[in-house]
DNA sequence: CTTGACTTTGACCTTAGGTCAGGGTCGACG
DNA sequence: CGTCGACCCTGACCTAAGGTCAAAGTCAAG
């Protein structure tokens, strides 16, 4: 009278399979059960009840590690450990849902590594008359400064919203990309660089973009952001400088390098 | 001018650690990016736009060895794809809602291997007059008839249902518990039994447990179903015997052993 | 008596990384 | 100038929660 069931029927009730009922085996996790004439394992209901809750505990998300601790506890200290078993998987239940909206991000390509607010400033710069390249070039800004200076960055995005507010500010800036072509030599750089750095000392609300800048990190940080992508234009290169230069000559402290 | 941030800040930005980068330009997930004089790698915005495109996928689910080609494929395809994606990832949701609702069934113990209809039933049982002891042995056995036979369980709670509403059918199973203690060779056995067989034999609704049981699984599958825990109890196994015997001659058809 | 389905053990594979060891770089401080 | 702490490099091994494979014993049926 070879009573109890086998291991394949023991697993078809808990619903795993026979490799997980044996691995729990293994773990200590559920006792081994007796076995018959021929060494098969056979369970009984009580094997199948705790097979059950370890496999109810497991699919919450409860290490394994941990079950065996969870489930030998005394009633009042196991009630409290199942009720934060649910609040971490009610956790991870908000946090896959919150995954999911971001999925919508990702189908928009670049939208997923700006937050909205740095998004909406790009299509106003795209309304503004900059090109498309020019807007990818201050996305990838974005996206660098963000990575580098995290703390400040919602500062800067309300410093730049200011700064395209002023319409001769938007206008030099384009002059500025245009100057991407010419020869590092090329006269018209100085004339431009004196014209930017006037108009960064002609209105304060400018002077804020290095301002804030400079006081959030340091003089390497600034000088990665703020020269970078240089490599390939010299002439931007030496307009970066020059404004610079002229800058700190009125006063402004910007670093070195 | 070394542009570009370091793998730690890359990390920072994407929310995930050094090692977790390098785990992924090793899966030629992410191209490794430039390195700078020193061999230290130097992520573009570019490098941080994919690392984060990678990293969302992951964490909703998708199986590393699966993003890259999801990643490259084209627009209209990856978009079919991403909606494939956020359809399991609302299915995973759910089922861990489920998964979370079903963790109060394991405080409850026993509830957590019985549909809730099957609990009723020993709840009413209980009601009936039977003992906590004979409550839980008949939840043994329902435990492991939905082990051995989980078609067709449902079909037999509807059985025990009907019989539970037979009164004198309810008082004959009360002796029989009586008789677990009774010596093998006590005469009261054989009337028990034939009053237990007449009963089956003048209620035709109680007949469709044997019937029914017999109808849905093989015979040796019954016999360890209605033999079930007579090695202690010689008394009930000859109650047991007796019954069947009754029932056969009476054109009952119940496989032997 | 063989066939196919089931069981046993043990050794190795998998995913998505983590840890450790041994060594090179960088910026800052004394 | 040295050296300290914080980074970075590679490569080898470790982890959880099983899955896969292999060799061999068991069982019921045809």
């Amino acid at each position: 009278m070879t009573s109890g069931v086998t291991i394949a029927q023991a697993a078809a009730f808990a619903g795993v399979t026979i490799k997980t009922i044996r691995h729990y085996h293994r773990l200590g996790l559920v006792d081994e059960p007796r076995r018959d004439g021929s060494g098969y394992r056979r369970y009984g209901s009580s094997d199948l009840l705790r097979l059950v809750q370890v496999r109810t505990l497991a699919e919450s998300g409860v290490p394994l590690s941990e079950i065996g601790a969870l489930l030998g506890a005394d009633p009042q200290r196991f009630a409290a450990d199942l009720a934060e078993v649910k609040r971490r998987l009610t956790e991870r239940i908000e946090e896959l849902i919150t995954r999911r909206d971001l999925l919508d991000r990702v189908a928009n390509g670049d939208r997923a590594l700006l937050p909205d607010r740095a998004c909406a400033l790009l299509d106003r710069a795209a309304d503004l008359g900059f090109t498309s390249d020019e807007v990818a070039a201050y996305r990838e800004g974005m996206v660098l400064a963000r990575a580098l200076v995290p703390d400040g960055f919602d500062d800067s995005l309300t410093e730049v919203e200011h700064a395209l507010d002023d319409t001769r500010f938007v206008a030099l800036i384009k002059q500025c990309w245009a100057a991407k072509d010419w020869e590092p030599d090329d006269p018209r750089i100085e004339e431009l660089a004196t014209a930017v750095a006037d108009r960064f000392l002609a209105n304060p609300a400018l002077l804020a973009i290095p301002n804030g800048l400079q006081a959030r990190t340091d003089a390497t940080r600034y000088g990665l952001l703020n020269h970078h992508g240089e490599d390939q234009e010299p002439a931007m290169a030496r307009l970066t400088t020059l404004v610079e230069t002229k800058l700190r000559s009125a006063g402004v402290d910007i670093p070195h390098q």
